[in-house]
Parts: C-alpha cells; sequence; structure tokens
RNA sequence: CGGGACGUGGCGCAGUCUGGUAGCGCACCUGCUUUGGGAGCAGGGGGUCGGAGGUUCGAAUCCUCUCGUCCCGACCA
C-alpha cells in the first residue's frame, strides 16, 4: 500500500482534549478521530487494526468451536421488558420509538437476541452445546465517555454466548473461553490479570474480568503475588492490618467502662480528628450514611480504609448512594463528620453495617493489641466525638465485608501481602446460568423428554480497548510500537527522497517482493522531508521499517525493528530475510 | 448526579480581567531554493470569536440563558 494512497493524518501536537497516551497516539498516528463525545471513527490505520485484532478473535473463537454470526443492534423493546432489563438498567440504554410509537432500544449487550433466537431454534439436548458469537457494535450511553477509545457509546465487541444443558456443560463452555482468551491476549501481545468480578447487571453466578494493567484503566485489581489470587477490588476480600501503628498511642484504643465524649470543634474528616486527638486513623471509626432503596444505612469501616459501595450495594441487596447532608442529619440529629453508631437518637432504627475488620477479637485470639479495642467515633453531636468506643458492647452492628482491598493487606488465601494495580478490562466471561433463558423462556427436551432449560454463559472482548491497551503497555517516547500480529502493516518502507528514480524503483521492488511473501507492506512514497517521514514511521509503529535512501543506487538499505536495535544496512537481495528475522524477534 | 475548566481560521494557542472592531505558531496554496531526523525566503487564501438574547455609541471581551467538549468524583459487562 502507498501512503500517497492511504489517508493517514498524522498530527505533530497532542490533542487539547486527550489525556490518555493511547488516546494521545491514536489520534496524532492518524488512527481514530473523535466524532462526538463517546463515538469515534475509526480512520484506515485504525481500523486496519481493528481488523486484525478481529482476525485473531475470529480464529481462536473458531477454535472451541464457536460459530459467527451477526445480531441487530436495534430492537424491539419487549425482550427486554421480558428480563426485566428494560426497567433496571436506566439511562445507560439508549432509547427511541418507531414510527409507529413502539418503544425500541439501541442494543448495549446481545444476551436478549441470542437468547430469544435460542429458544426458537434450539430444541433437543442434542443441539446442545452450542457457542455463538459476533462482532457486533454495542451502545451504551455513557454518562461519562473518557480515555478516547478506552471508555465510548458507541463501540465494537466480540460477544459469545453458551447454551448447555447443565452446569457441568457450562463449566466446560466456560473454559473453553478462558483457553480461548488467554490465547487471544497472548497473540495480540497484551498483558493482562484474569480477576475475580461482580457479576453486575449481567447477573449470574461466576465471572471473570480481563484486566491489562495501565496507569490509563479505570479498573483496580488485588493481587497476590505468591498465591496468585486476583479479583477485583470491589469484590476483593482482603485480612486488614491489626491497627497495629496504634499500640501503645495513649489514651487511645484503651477501653474504659464507657465512651468518654470529646469536643472536636470543627474536626469531621479522619485526618482533622485525628490529628486534633492524637489518635491514629485506624482507630477511628468511619461513619458513612447511605440510602439503600429509601431507607438510611449507617455504614462503619475504619479510619485507615475506604468503603467500597458495590460491597456495601451487594450486601444490602439494593441499590445505594451517599447520603445528602439533609439526609444525614434527619438519621442522626448530626453534621456530616461528626456521626457515628454510638448515641444515635432513639426511634429511628437506622441500620448499622460495620467491616468485618471492626468485628472484635475473639477471646484468647492472638494479636497484638490484646483486650478490647477502644476507637474513637462520631458522637451524633455537632462538634463532639467519642473515645473508648468498643465495638459489641457500646453497640451491636452488623457485620459485612466493605472495605475496599488496598495494597499491604493481607491475601485471603494465603496471608500474605496483596498488591493494588490499575488497568484497563478488556474482556469478561460470566456464567448466566438461566437469568435469560428462564424469562425467555429457552428451553430443550432432555434424553428422557424431559423440557429443560438452557444453561447460559456470555463472554465479552472490547477490541478497541486491546488496541488502546497495547498502545498503552508498549509505546515509547516517539510513538506506538505495535504487537506484530496487530500492527496496522508488518513492513513500513520509508523512501526517503519520493522523486529519486532509483528509489522509487527499488523501493517498487521492495514493496512487490516482500508483499508477495506475504507482508503487509506500507510505501511511505509520499514527498515529504525525511525528518517527518521517519518521525510518523515512529509515531504509527510498524514493527520492521526499511529504509530506502542514499545506499539505494548501491543496492544497499536499512533494516531496523520499531522496538529497538540496531538498523542493518543489507543488499535490497537480502532485505527479505532479514525483515523475517526482524519481524520474527517482535513480541 | 456533585465539583472544576474550556469553546477564537484545519490543529495548538494568545487576546477577555481593564469594551474600541482579531493575532501568533503549525498546517494549507503559489514560486524559487533545499532534501537522511518534523527546511528557508517571498507571496497568498481562510475566522458568524460555539449559539441566542441583553447592556453599550461600540462586545471575542460585560450580563443572562443555552449548546458542546474535557477533567476529578459518583456511576458503569
Amino acid at each position: 500500500m502507498r501512503a500517497t494512497a492511504l489517508f493517514m493524518p498524522t498530527v505533530k501536537e497532542d490533542p487539547a482534549d486527550a489525556e490518555a497516551v493511547s488516546h494521545k497516539l491514536m489520534v496524532r498516528g492518524g488512527f481514530v478521530r473523535q466524532f462526538a463525545s463517546g463515538i469515534y471513527i475509526m480512520l484506515p490505520l485504525g481500523w486496519r487494526v481493528m481488523q486484525r485484532i478481529c482476525g485473531v478473535i475470529r480464529e481462536e473463537m473458531d477454535g472451541i468451536g464457536a460459530v459467527e454470526m451477526s445480531m441487530p443492534t436495534m430492537h424491539p423493546a419487549d425482550v427486554w421488558q421480558a428480563t426485566g432489563r428494560y426497567e433496571s438498567i436506566g439511562q445507560e440504554m439508549f432509547r427511541l420509538q418507531d414510527r409507529g410509537g413502539r418503544d425500541m432500544v439501541l442494543a448495549m449487550t446481545h444476551e436478549e437476541v441470542f437468547t430469544w433466537l435460542a429458544s426458537r431454534e434450539l430444541r433437543s439436548y442434542r443441539d446442545l452445546p452450542q457457542i455463538w458469537y459476533q462482532l457486533q457494535l454495542k451502545f451504551r450511553d455513557e454518562p461519562r465517555p473518557k480515555g478516547g477509545v478506552l471508555r465510548v457509546r458507541e463501540f465494537l465487541m466480540k460477544d459469545s454466548y453458551s447454551f448447555d444443558i447443565d452446569e457441568a456443560g457450562l463449566d466446560k463452555s466456560y473454559e473453553k473461553h478462558i483457553g480461548a482468551y488467554d490465547r487471544i491476549f497472548a497473540r495480540c501481545g497484551v498483558d493482562i490479570y484474569r480477576v475475580e468480578s461482580d457479576s453486575g447487571f449481567m447477573g449470574g453466578a461466576q465471572a471473570h474480568e480481563y484486566i491489562a494493567p495501565s496507569a490509563a484503566g479505570e479498573d483496580r485489581i488485588a493481587l497476590c503475588p505468591s498465591c496468585g489470587y486476583a479479583a477485583n477490588v470491589e469484590l476483593a476480600r482482603s485480612v486488614a492490618l491489626p491497627p497495629a501503628e496504634a499500640v501503645g498511642a495513649a489514651p487511645t484504643g484503651e477501653a474504659t467502662d464507657a465512651p468518654r465524649e470529646v469536643g472536636t470543634p470543627g474536626r469531621r474528616t479522619i485526618e482533622e480528628v485525628s490529628t486534633y486527638l492524637g489518635i491514629a486513623p485506624s482507630l477511628l471509626i468511619k461513619a458513612l450514611v447511605y440510602v439503600a432503596g429509601d431507607r438510611p444505612v449507617m455504614a462503619l469501616v475504619r479510619g485507615d480504609h475506604s468503603l467500597h459501595e458495590s460491597k456495601l450495594a451487594r450486601y444490602l441487596k439494593t441499590e445505594v448512594r451517599a447520603a445528602q447532608a439533609e439526609e444525614v442529619r434527619a438519621a442522626t440529629g448530626a453534621e456530616v463528620g461528626f456521626v457515628g453508631p454510638v448515641g444515635l437518637p432513639a426511634g429511628t432504627g437506622l441500620r448499622v453495617v460495620a467491616d468485618e475488620s471492626l468485628r472484635p477479637a475473639p477471646v484468647g485470639a492472638e494479636s497484638p493489641w490484646p483486650g478490647p479495642r477502644g476507637y474513637a467515633a462520631g458522637a451524633n453531636k455537632t462538634d463532639a466525638h467519642l473515645v473508648g468506643v468498643v465495638v459489641g458492647r457500646d453497640f451491636q452492628p452488623e457485620y459485612a465485608d466493605l472495605r475496599e482491598a488496598q495494597e499491604g493487606d493481607g491475601c485471603p488465601q494465603c496471608g500474605r501481602t496483596l498488591i493494588v494495580e490499575q488497568g484497563i478490562e478488556v474482556g469478561n466471561i460470566f456464567k448466566l446460568g438461566t437469568k435469560y433463558s428462564m424469562p425467555l423462556g429457552a428451553t430443550v427436551l432432555d434424553e428422557t423428554g424431559r423440557e429443560r432449560t438452557m444453561i447460559m454463559g456470555s463472554y465479552g472482548i472490547g477490541p478497541a480497548r486491546i488496541a488502546a491497551a497495547a498502545v498503552e503497555q508498549r509505546s515509547d517516547d516517539r510513538g506506538i510500537v505495535w504487537p506484530k500480529a496487530i500492527a496496522p502493516f508488518d513492513v513500513h518502507i520509508v523512501q526517503v527522497q519520493a522523486k529519486d528514480q532509483v528509489q522509487i524503483e527499488v523501493a517498487a521492488s521492495l514493496h512487490d517482493s516482500l508483499a508477495a511473501e506475504g507482508w503487509e507492506v506500507l510505501w511511505d512514497d509520499r514527498d515529504e522531508r525525511p525528518g517527518s517521514k521517519f518521525a510518523d514511521a515512529e509515531l504509527i509503529g510498524c514493527p520492521v521499517r526499511v529504509t530506502v535512501g542514499k545506499g539505494a543506487s548501491l543496492g544497499m538499505v536499512e533494516v531496523e525493528a520499531r522496538r529497538g536495535g540496531d538498523r542493518l544496512e543489507v543488499a535490497v537481495g537480502e532485505c527479505g530475510v532479514l525483515v523475517r528475522r526482524l519481524w520474527e524477534a517482535c513480541e
């Protein structure tokens, strides 16, 4: 492909509205352009990358016996009403009406249609198992698109759906996907962690996410380097360190006979109260008021911990939101910053849920802080806190895992130290069970003639996120270093002098011979300054560059790998061999 | 949804506070020179200053409303 015939609008300066490295480089390299918030145009280079990623995905999906098809993106509302998601999803779904006033939606995912199809066409256990997939657009009205192509409102996704007669079959389909996904990400050159995840609005029993570590990612995952435990922090279990740093820091931590009130004028935050009272944050109780459904709930974590709202929501089995200042006042009688579990106004019946780390140690348990632990907490009186509060004596909360796992916590499996990493969710897999097949009546007859509801799984991968993750993980200060399997071209020929007849001939014959060997070749024949052409080649990031310049008249060209290493001068006839060698050495 | 910021030629920005009729760099067009790391000289084209309303003799600039975009948080397969 000649560059003069390719539309590749590169840009020298970073776009003003880009933050993430991948966003900047994909815009500058002429891969994508933003059309509207969260809606992107894939330019020729970007589309080639997408096609290559999709090609890898297709090969691996086909390899586990999945079959590709294509589903509509506009659905009548009734299928979504049947599964209850029409009501439960809310504003994230694009909705519209047809001319007859019928409610329609733009698909955010395709469980409903695939299950609808399965319910009509699969009749016998002999038809199972099935794995169906597609590469299709999804529409989600994200509240906040960001990070270029990372979080968008319209995007391509590989989604697959498995249909099995029983749980054992689902387990097999799930395992097959794990195998395929491992190969897909490895081939695409993206490092990933497979972590336990929340099944969220997909519902279902078990779920994993594939997280590509990157600073641009929105997910945080807790990892145990010792035993391999890996989970999204939104559900990661972990063992809190004891508040050891406070040991001996009298008068804190001592259990007096009863809580004692102390004045804390204007000290609301953990840090302010901690400093003012001279008590370590880990010996403070952080009390947060939430509205769960329509009722207020008080959630407690230790002062050095963070509450994870989705853990609270999962425990309460309802959506939660932070209470407004007036709601806090109504529930506790105190201003925000001074609320606590002791001394709540009588009769409110406020539900109090404490994180497990606040549960009193069993008698005789080994602890660096033997005996009851006295905490400081809000007094439910503006400008006052209580010290010497003993959990279980002064108040009786429910206990649940509410805290966000943090770096340094103990691994729930082996007890060693957890680390926390940030990353991009590039894929996920869910065991759905009968969440969709039941309401849509997707059943088959088993060998005894009995009607059985199919057991389903669903599995997603975001090709554009793979591309962005690859850029995030592989770029350098000059531009992108594409993994070889997903680069827009394999070989980038830079012809230094566009009008030099010898160089034209050498470049043309190289282009043709390399293409004949099966390489995708980009031939930069533009009449640009050499400096721009080199800079563009590095920005665009194809694995191997061949420079046709001064040496051409002597039959010599230069070959080098984008990832670094020597620039080798070789005779034109040797070029193909060297290209292969360098390409094979690339990741 | 809460908080913050920004909309000025294609791109990146200055000008706004303190009102006087729009400027810089890059890109683009023409010519000449140049050509292995984002050229030089000369000439040239291109802007409803996001939109609407208002104040004023006069608005990119002040006021009101509105639309768009980004960032932090919340939310989120």
